[in-house]
RNA sequence: CGCGGGGUGGAGCAGUCUGGUAGCUCGUCGGGCUCAUAACCCGAAGGUCGUUGGUUCGAAUCCAGCCCCCGCAACCA
């Protein structure tokens, strides 16, 4: 049977989350991995902290708190802003954790031992202020060739040139601002990327196909010509140990031990839960598992090029099936920046409008094909216009009208009838569309089915006009109103992935909804609503209020204005 | 000539791989309804699909050139 590995890009335990990092990576993960699990599938969603680089020691240093506490610290906020907004782990790990510096060894002694891994010397500068390497970027100075005094240590924004850092004229450090800088001769691992050129290039080539053409395009043509070496080892004092004897006081470089982190995490949630599966044979090399990593197109060489080839060249897993990178989200046409303050606080944010007003907007402007942008009045306009207008009123104007004539339960027949209706028929249909959307990860489209389901069922009560009959032969409203309740909950199934606290709340207005006859219909067996309806003794077993809350303009205007300070 | 993505009615997007009446949501306008969160339903207006040229009976869709926007440019996690 084929089983789904879900994994979330780990997030570098440096800061605060953004929209655009859960728009982008962490909701529609979570949407696709409890699509998988509605339908019955085995999946299971991994994540966790990336807890080492040199950004964090800064800030830790900067903060004047031990770097473990500092990562633990941002740990946990990230736990608790998922957890906020409804994105389930099957664990969410650490990477400073000992479990995982112990996974890491066996990749890099394979590696070693595949002659993947060389030391080599080269020149670098170093800060004797603040006593770091400074490699490229962490470094700007004077141009050497068109005398630019703003150039980066990596390239001359005036003049175009790649710039070997190492010439550049008065270089300033980046960290401290310090200019005493000397130049020295290190030693560092590389990983000899270049060597597995052919036997990447051989699975690229098969894997194109599947790629969306933004991830596929992009590495087909950065690694055409062939593959760079890349260190993977650093002179700090916080990270996992190079495995050898004579890399005295190295670390590995971050992005060597973070994407072994899907794999650590795994092993150690089969270990704390005791299950009996092998994390490797069950899982990460079993030849029916998918491996998915969801990411932001800035993870992309990572997780299409290095990663597969760590996984490759050191078989320690198969490697991935899939890497679903959605663009970027910006905020009102901006790219978010902290520092800059052009900001808008996750947290703040959710406790004011809960997870699913968020996850709506976030799903629905999620940047799948191009980057796409978060705005207040978006956000407004597309939650009352749509989820409330749609289907928050849909819910209301139903259930009401049920409750009111209807409290005491209604007839057999009527609770069964919904079984025969067409329109009903066409839902299923749909349902079945918003499933195929998702199993190939185009979850915008399959919010938008959703939608559009919603509207059916509006246009179904509005053609039965049940206010209307009711008043001829309350009989024929009966039939509509239950009618129309059984596609209601159709809906809320529909949304279940997308959605889950409202689909909920949808599916609770009829008392307690095991999550088996959520997935029943959410997998097209409608006669399980049936079975609801009639454990809930045939009426809602209460009234709906206000399922979706509409967003008054003064809360929009003043976080707004609130950005427009920030920034 | 660095690489990739994008440029489609007022706004946000889909459609481009596999050419053949240009689609969705919101907004606007008109009508209906009054069960409902001033919600819902129906209808209409509005686009020469960035631009120039080419292929074709036919191009948003294929090819070539150009313009504009975004991201990346691999030791930034």
């Amino acid at each position: 049977m084929t089983k789904y590995l879900v994994t979330s890009a780990l997030p570098y335990a440096n800061g605060p989350l953004h929209f655009g990092h859960l728009a982008g990576v962490y909701i529609p993960a979570d949407i696709y991995t409890r699509h998988r699990k509605l339908q019955g599938e085995r999946a299971i969603h991994i994540c966790g902290s990336d807890e080492h680089g040199v950004a964090i020691m800064l800030n830790a240093q900067k903060a004047k708190v031990p770097y473990k506490e500092y990562v633990d610290g941002w740990h946990k906020e990230h736990k608790a802003l998922f957890d906020a907004f409804n994105i389930h782990f099957e664990y969410f790990g650490q990477t400073s954790a000992d479990y995982h510096a112990e996974e890491v060894l066996p990749w890099f002694k394979a590696l070693h031992e595949k002659g993947m891994i060389e030391p080599r010397d080269g020149q670098q500068l170093q800060c004797n202020d603040c006593h770091n390497h400074l490699p490229d970027r962490f470094v700007g100075g004077e141009c050497y060739e068109c005398h630019y005094p703003n150039a980066r240590g990596d390239e001359c924004p005036n003049c175009g040139i790649i710039i070997d850092s190492v010439k550049l004229i008065n270089p300033v450090c980046q960290i401290c601002e310090s200019t005493n800088i000397k130049e020295v001769t290190v030693t560092q691992y590389y990983l000899t990327l270049s060597k597995a050129h052919e036997k990447y290039r051989s699975w690229l080539g098969a894997k194109i196909p599947d790629f969306r053409k933004t991830v596929g395009n992009y590495v087909d043509s950065l690694t055409k010509e062939g593959l760079h070496d890349r260190a993977i080892s650093r002179d700090l004092d916080w990270g996992i140990d190079v495995p050898l004897a004579e890399a005295v006081g190295k670390k590995l470089y971050v992005w060597f031990d973070a994407p072994i982190g899907y794999v650590s995490n795994t092993k150690q949630w089969l270990k704390e839960t005791g299950a009996s599966e092998d994390y490797k044979t069950d899982w990460w090399t079993n030849p029916e598992t998918k491996i998915e990593h969801f990411i932001g197109k800035d993870n992309i060489i990572f997780h299409c090029i290095i990663f597969p080839v760590m996984s490759m060249m050191s078989e320690q897993v198969n490697v991935c099936t899939d890497v679903p990178a959605n663009q970027y989200l910006n905020l009102e046409g901006k790219q978010f920046s902290k520092s800059a303050g052009w900001y808008v606080d996750a947290n703040d944010a959710v406790s004011k409008f809960g997870s699913d007003a968020l996850r709506y907007y976030l799903t629905a402007i999620s940047p799948e094909g191009s980057d796409s942008s978060f705005t207040w009045d978006g956000f407004q306009a597309r939650l009352n216009g749509e989820l409330a207008n749609n289907i928050g009123n849909l819910v209301n104007r139903c259930l009401k009208f049920w409750k009111k004539n209807w409290g005491e339960g209604m007839s057999e027949d009527a609770l069964i009838s919904y079984q025969a209706v067409d329109k009903v028929q066409e839902l299923t249909e749909k349902l079945k569309t918003v499933r195929e959307s998702l199993d190939i990860k185009e979850i915008k489209k399959g919010l938008e089915v959703a939608m559009q389901m919603g509207h059916m069922t509006n246009e179904y009560f509005s053609d039965r006009a049940p206010w209307a009959t009711f008043k001829e032969d309350p009989k024929v409203a009966e039939l509509t109103i239950a009618e129309t309740g059984a596609m209601i909950l159709i809906v809320a199934a529909a949304l279940n992935p997308f959605l889950p606290e409202l689909s909920n709340n949808m599916f609770a207005l009829f008392g307690e909804v095991s999550a088996e006859s959520v997935a029943k219909i959410y997998q097209g067996d409608v006669a399980e609503i049936y079975q609801i309806f009639t454990r809930a003794g045939g009426t809602p077993v209460k009234a709906p209020k206000a399922l979706v809350p509409k967003i008054e303009d003064d809360v929009i205007a003043q976080l707004k204005e609130e950005l427009g300070k920030l920034s």
